[in-house]
DNA sequence: CATCAAAAACTCC
DNA sequence: GGAGTTTTTGATG
């Protein structure tokens, strides 16, 4: 259940978190910012939320995730591995989690194939289905999934618009030849 | 059953 | 080497 959305303000626009009682469930580009997100949260001018009753204790620590969301997600903005994360609510179905923790492994600056994120979680032969995990994933930049190329290092797609794939592999100094990594 | 952010195998230059 | 098309493929709603 998710509890709050937290704004974060950053060069590149307005981002958006999401908090459950376990971590962040979610990550907002600045233009993605959904209806549908917006539908169970705070009513914009009332200030009043779907939940009202959480404890002292559980805002304090959400804003304390938030903090690191917050410089983590600059960090990547400015092409630099973060330091440290909150912990990752994940929600989806076993294969989209595993697809999503092999990816947290690639580090910054470096890319890997569909193909190499299906042979990591032992099923070299679901690479489309790796795709659709990568569509699926609720926590850009933090998941990178801008990391995952198709094969001969061809760029592949991006849900929230091929420019932020592009921008953010090329902050972590990685070009692009047209739709191919350099 | 249709839809994918894929890949490999095949064609033609 | 490309640049196309076709076929295989597995997870998902």
């Amino acid at each position: 259940m998710d509890l709050v959305e937290l704004p974060i303000a950053t060069g590149d626009g307005l981002f958006l978190a999401r908090y459950s009682a376990q971590g962040l469930t979610r990550l907002y580009f600045p233009k993605s910012a959904s209806l549908e997100s917006r539908a169970q949260l705070p009513v914009p001018g009332t200030g009043k939320t779907t939940h009202p009753d959480h404890s002292r204790d559980r805002k304090i620590q959400i804003l304390r995730w938030h903090k690191l969301t917050t410089t983590a997600v600059k960090d990547i903005l400015h092409g630099r591995p973060p330091k440290e994360f909150p912990p990752l609510d994940f929600t989806g179905t076993d294969f989209q989690k595993a697809a999503w923790k092999a990816m947290l492994k690639i580090p910054a600056g470096k890319t890997k194939s569909y193909g190499e994120i299906a042979k990591a979680i032992g099923k070299p032969r679901a690479v489309r289905a790796v795709g659709s995990a990568c569509g699926a994933n609720s926590m850009p930049l933090l998941v990178p999934c801008h990391r995952v190329l198709a094969a001969h290092k061809k760029i592949g797609g991006f849900g929230s618009g091929l420019h932020w794939k592009r921008s953010l592999l090329a902050r972590e100094g990685l070009e692009f030849n047209g739709d191919r990594l350099t």
